[in-house]
DNA sequence: CTGTATCCGTCAGGATACTG
DNA sequence: CAGTATCCTGACGGATACAG
């Protein structure tokens, strides 16, 4: 199992764009970014999180995120449900019936990741003023001389 | 200042391709998606995380990063950087010396960010040999019938 | 209804040479 | 040392049209 578990970690590694551990052990604060890092390829997409989002409540048909998540294009969509299905976040369930019925629900992962995000959201909102101020003066200390 | 602040508001939603809330209050679980999704723009970048993390142990100089980071080129850090000295999370300060010395630092919102991400790595800590697995699977599920 | 297949544009990001 | 200026590439994502 040790074996098998130096290659899925070495795999993921290299998907992730993260240097394998045994490789990289000389700055070990940019082990803890790596880690941030592995998260926010997962759900970094455009769309991720409002899926995400929408599929912590219960179980959600395809058409009803198409018209839930108000921008996403049909081929997005379902590229972003397979990655997430992919990555063991969302469960997909086929009803066999006619016309076909499809339900995505988020896994006990997805639901402990949609906790681990309140911290974000929290930061956001607390800091959402005072980051487009600083934009603000920095864009005007920068531009016309 | 509601003036202010809505001119604000709906220009940072522009920014982050996030609606203003007064056009979209349908989708309520939507809004917190949309919430996090500010806070990937401005960190989702493939370097930010690992120059705030180098950047929050204490001032840290040009060439540092650059050799720190691994892999980085000079114009992302150059950019990177930028960007998020824009948006108040790094504060850069110019030594008029000779070579010249310039020297980033995390402002307290960038700290107050690196201790939200905690929540992040120690999800993909718990979960990262699940996320492999189910990768497994389902790559073996989806090929070569 | 739930997708797949195609085509195409944009832009983050890499490599590298030059500069105050 | 600490950047800018260019050039170039691939991946991400939008817009349809078609299919089971």
């Amino acid at each position: 199992m040790s074996q098998r578990n130096t290659d899925v970690s070495a795999q993921l590694n290299a998907l992730t764009g993260c240097a394998p551990d045994a490789v990289t052990p000389f700055t070990p604060g940019q082990a803890r970014a790596c880690t941030v890092r592995e998260v926010l390829d997962r759900v970094g997409g455009k769309w991720s999180i409002g899926i995400l989002v929408a599929a912590s409540q219960g179980p959600v048909r395809f058409t009803e995120l198409e018209r839930q998540i108000e921008g996403i294009s049909r081929r997005m969509l379902t590229l972003t449900l397979r990655n997430l299905e992919r990555d063991g976040l969302l469960e997909r369930r086929v009803h066999p019936t006619v016309p076909p019925k499809v339900e995505y629900t988020a896994t006990p992962i997805a639901l402990e990741l949609y906790e681990s995000l309140v911290a974000l959201t929290s930061w956001a909102e607390r800091h959402r003023g005072a980051i487009a101020a600083a934009r603000q003066t920095y864009d005007r200390e920068h531009t016309t001389p």
